[in-house]
DNA sequence: GGCTGCGAGACTCG
DNA sequence: TCACGAGTCTCGCAGCC
């Protein structure tokens, strides 16, 4: 490999003039590095680039030249003749040069090793250090130990071009791998375009109403000490009241709440209740789920429950997620698109998936969602797929029964329910839209739980007679017969399960609508219990799998055409200062001009319905409000 | 005695 | 066999200095 390191305009112009000069088009290599991960107070420390067997580390940082280098990579990085940039964890990188109003050219295609790598073997790990071991027998240094040399020593300088060097050996093996497996349709049409929406999403982050949060901060407090008390007096424990040095009054109790030690000890030797579930390791289990059991037999369990409810809420939410509020008042959390083996994205520091709902055990003054806010002027739009995993369900098992059900318009929930049950409801009545179909709905509310809860969604996920039975406190026998209604309503439901189980056994693993793979166990000896019992999480897995993974797949799709028409529509007279702010399972959240709220969601709605060719219609029901919750009313 | 790491258990979401 | 996919918090124990 040819090295060089590059610290003047002069330098950098020439080796990089060099490649453009060139008749073929480009394939580069590169990796920034950068003096911290925090994306708003983080500065561009030096770039390498690699090309064939040439490789250069730029130096930026502290640079007297800085400026006229990062005007010459601006003109660099949107050069048309570079065909294709390759980046590990490319969306990270884009996203610094992007502070720097550094861009690619829009035809430039993008390869994420990283993404790539989830795509080949979604089982094994993808950090850079990992891969560059296992394909190209290369040890990388750490970060840690090399920064402590300096930005602008030679380990440093020799760390940045080692980085760019092996991406690129990397897109060497892996693009063959990738074809190999059919999978370069899902990596540069699904993968590749969605990271720009991942750019968006972490890049822009989403308003927070600090004073509301502080508000509510202040109810949870007050609500939990009136808990306490009553805890106490109910359970009768001992406490009192002590002022701190700081001159604040704080409740002493002789136990912890928290505890789920002390409270099985409290609950059943001085209450004297007997506890039936128990948890995986065979101790009395203090869930919300076993406390229901219990409740009221004793009024101290209902006022737990209460208790649990609300520190969970103030402990996980209210509380920690000041800390995540930058200068400008937005929470920018951290997307991933190469953890989750159904192609899922998460989220995390802090997690905005888990935004606690609407709940009703504790009464607070205001839903936590309502904290996110558009700023003055917008307002936020959240787009859901409706019954996005049964559509798929029917989708993958092309049952006729299940995608007419959903073609005629009908609520899935209530007609599992009318089949099982024999509910009295006119078969016209199932659809969403017939005036008679609310007071259905309403009449059988129980029934359509069940519906739901006891039999779509357990099913998709595997569940058997066994846990349905637990579950709903019935007999296996009438579980079964909930089951067998099921699959008579959609017999080819059945017969496709039993077609993925066979695949499984058959090649151990299993590939979506798009392509994408699960590998499972590949082999499965059945002298053990745990080989069985593995072999049967292989097959509730295959199965899931092929429902929630295409799921992903739409969603990354969609959010990528809504992104292209907010970047036509924000480039327009009517700029409608559109941006994706959040991505949850199936649902779209963004911010807009007021003026453009209502007109927005029609065209987003046409982009959602329409970015897959489907034999089952997708249909989007969409919210808008001031804040998140107001989008769920 | 205090700090750190880790597994268990519980809870949040779709 | 006994529900899929995730992240985060607290407790309590083990190991270390």
């Amino acid at each position: 490999m040819n090295r060089k390191v590059l610290k003047t305009l002069n330098e950098v112009e020439h080796w990089l003039g060099s490649f453009l000069a060139m008749e073929t088009n480009l394939i580069i290599g590169f990796d920034t590095e950068t003096t911290s991960l925090d994306y708003l107070t983080q500065e561009l420390v030096g770039i390498s680039f690699c090309f064939n067997t040439n490789s250069c580390y730029i130096d930026i940082i502290d640079n007297p030249e800085k400026e006229g280098i990062l005007d010459f990579l601006r003109n660099f990085f949107k050069y048309k003749k570079i065909d294709m940039l390759i980046g590990h964890n490319i969306s990270y990188d884009l996203k610094v040069l992007g502070k720097y109003n550094i861009y690619p050219h829009p035809d430039c295609k993008l390869f994420c090793t990283q993404t790539a790598a989830h795509l080949i073997n979604e089982n094994l790990p993808k950090n850079l250090t990992f891969l560059a071991g296992k394909y190209l027998s290369i040890n990388l240094k750490s970060w840690n130990k090399v920064k402590m040399y300096g930005w602008h020593s030679q380990e440093f300088y020799n760390y940045g071009t080692e980085d760019a060097e092996s991406t690129y050996k990397l897109f060497q093996i892996q693009y063959p791998l990738l074809k190999l497996q059919n999978l370069t349709d899902l990596f540069f049409n699904v993968e590749m375009p969605f990271l720009k929406v991942k750019i968006d999403l972490e890049t822009h982050g989403i308003l927070i109403d600090k004073e509301k949060l502080d508000e509510l901060k202040q109810e949870m407090i007050k609500i939990i000490s009136d808990l306490k008390i009553k805890m106490c007096e109910a359970g009768d424990i001992e406490y009192w009241v002590e002022t701190n040095l700081m001159g604040q009054k704080e409740m002493i109790i002789s136990f912890n709440f928290n505890s789920s030690q002390q409270l099985v000890n409290l609950i059943t030797n001085k209450l004297n209740l007997e506890i039936k579930e128990q948890t995986d390791n065979g101790n009395p289990s203090t869930s919300e789920k076993s406390l229901k059991q219990i409740n009221g037999q004793h009024p101290f369990i209902d006022l737990l429950l209460q208790y649990k409810k609300a520190t969970k809420l103030s402990n996980a939410f209210v509380e920690p997620f000041h800390k995540f509020i930058d200068s400008d008042g937005r929470i920018r959390c951290s997307w991933q698109n190469t953890i989750a083996v159904t192609g899922r994205i998460i989220c995390s520091n802090p997690n905005l998936l888990q935004l606690p709902r609407k709940n009703d055990l504790i009464e607070i003054p205001y839903e936590f969602r309502s904290c996110f806010i558009a700023p003055k002027g917008k307002k936020i739009v959240s787009m859901d797929y409706v019954g996005q995993e049964l559509c798929w369900l029917a989708e993958v098992t092309q049952d006729q029964n299940l995608i007419n059900t959903i073609k005629e318009g009908k609520d899935l929930h209530l007609t599992t329910a009318k089949t099982v049950f024999n509910l009295d409801i006119p078969d016209e009545c199932l659809k969403i839209n017939h005036p008679d179909y609310p007071m259905f709905k309403k009449k059988y509310k129980k029934q359509r739980h069940i519906g739901k809860n006891g039999i779509n969604f357990p099913l998709i996920y595997g569940k058997s007679s066994y846990g349905i039975a637990k579950d709903f406190n019935i007999t296996e026998e009438e579980a079964k017969r909930w089951i067998d209604s099921f699959f008579s309503l959609y017999p080819d439901v059945k017969k496709s399960i039993a077609a993925c189980h066979k695949q499984i056994d058959e090649t151990g693993e299993v590939t979506d609508w798009f392509g994408r793979k699960r590998r499972l166990l590949s082999d499965f000896p059945t002298e053990t219990s745990t080989d069985i019992s593995n072999k049967y999480r292989a097959y509730r897995q295959g199965f899931n799998f092929l429902v929630q993974s295409p799921s992903a797949s739409q969603m990354k799709l969609a959010a990528t055409n809504v992104k292209n028409l907010f970047d036509a529509w924000n480039k327009s007279n009517d700029n409608w200062e559109a941006k994706t702010i959040l991505m949850i399972y199936d649902e779209l959240v963004y911010e807009i001009n007021e003026e453009y709220a209502e007109v927005s969601a029609d065209f987003v709605r046409d982009e959602m319905e329409d970015c897959v060719k489907t034999s089952v219609p997708f249909t989007i029901e969409a919210g808008i409000g001031q804040n998140y919750a107001e989008t769920k009313i």
